[in-house]
DNA sequence: ACCTGAACACCGTTCAAGT
DNA sequence: ACCTGAACACCGTTCAAGT
């Protein structure tokens, strides 16, 4: 059937380059990572399988551009649910933004493995490693504003960065992959999932009385 | 020059199987990812490109046994560490077992990642989800061992196993990923990140005076 | 400047055929 | 039972050529 194929318009497409990591991010999302294909989102695009040379170094480079999108907008969600929690205090304010963070994860899981896959390395593409970054930004913010309420410890605010970014992306990373504890697993919605750790994290492993 | 070559056997292997998955575990380490071929496997094992579908259903499968084996040494790593920690206490211990845990995916980063790519999917591969699990009693055990000396909470075992998988798994991904927050970075070597994680984690953010 | 079309080397997978 | 050899459809990448 001919006809359902991508329609190819013979010249220039005004912005290819957007285009095609459109293509790729639908691809990726539809087929998983072994479903993305150069000539495959060229195709999507309506364009010879060379055109994408002129805006991409290669796959990697389009792999890239995919996972610094998805980078940006994972920032937007968890600066949106920091903003929505308002004058929260410190554990409220962090749940929302973990919960904002881990559904993002939960909702785009192709995507978000992407993001921390080996074949677009961020040391390669300075712009993908720089939005990664703008992520962090946005953590690192709502655990300032927490602090700020005293109902967080402000001392050692990088490390609590560093460890709660890691939380997260451990959180994500064993949702997706499905290698919770059995009790754990049960307790959906991921929201639950997502409270239940942090509380932990927030009471600490040492005993408090 | 077809002398460096691999020579061709004529005939079956001994252990064909177990052949490719350390072939194929090389090109990993060697190549990275997009440099794991089927056919590069065959030929690193001596056999045709049709031989390796003898012992495994296609590309992915290969990949999940590799995965696999990879999550075997983990526990076992892991293992060895809270048994050489021997009587020490609660922080002591888990610390040892966290440098455990991220220093194998330091020295092995693309292994690693297979571990958590989408490519083998636990569900599709379930002796890849028991080898996941294997690994999960590790550090159950530790964690247990932990409380029994009373410097960490008895209470919540199942989430703090959680919390400390996700931590460590996402520890290791922000330093694969070069991703760490400039000053932590600085704090080389791994082992001192990683304390510097435990402890926060030990501690926890909400303030304890 | 931007894209096409053909080409090259390679890949995953299948299957009849060999021993 | 286990492997080979040829084949098919597909891929990433390159490059002369077109407009």
């Amino acid at each position: 059937m001919p006809g359902h194929a991508a329609r190819r318009r013979n010249y220039h497409h005004g912005d290819l380059r957007r285009a095609l990591v459109d293509a790729a991010t639908a691809l990726l999302d539809q087929h998983g990572p072994l479903g993305v294909t150069l000539r495959g989102a060229a195709r999507a695009a309506g364009v010879s399988q060379a055109a994408p040379y002129r805006h991409f170094a290669g796959k990697e480079a389009l792999l890239a551009a995919v996972a610094e999108a998805a980078f940006h907008d994972l920032r937007r969600v968890c600066a949106e649910a920091a903003r929505r929690s308002g004058r929260s205090g410190g554990l409220r304010r962090l749940e929302a933004v973990a919960e904002a963070y881990v559904g993002f994860a939960v909702a785009h899981p192709a995507r978000y493995r992407l993001m921390w896959a080996p074949a677009p390395r961020a040391r390669d593409h300075p712009t993908l490693g720089a939005a990664a970054r703008g992520a962090g930004d946005a953590l690192s913010a709502a655990i300032a504003e927490s602090a700020s309420s005293g109902e967080v410890t402000g001392e050692r605010p990088l490390e609590q960065l560093f460890v709660f970014w890691s939380l997260l992306h451990g959180v994500a990373g064993l949702i997706l992959d499905e290698q919770l504890p059995h009790e754990i697993r049960e307790a959906v919605p991921v929201n639950v999932i997502v409270r239940s750790a942090m509380r932990v994290l927030f009471e600490g492993f040492r005993p408090r009385a």
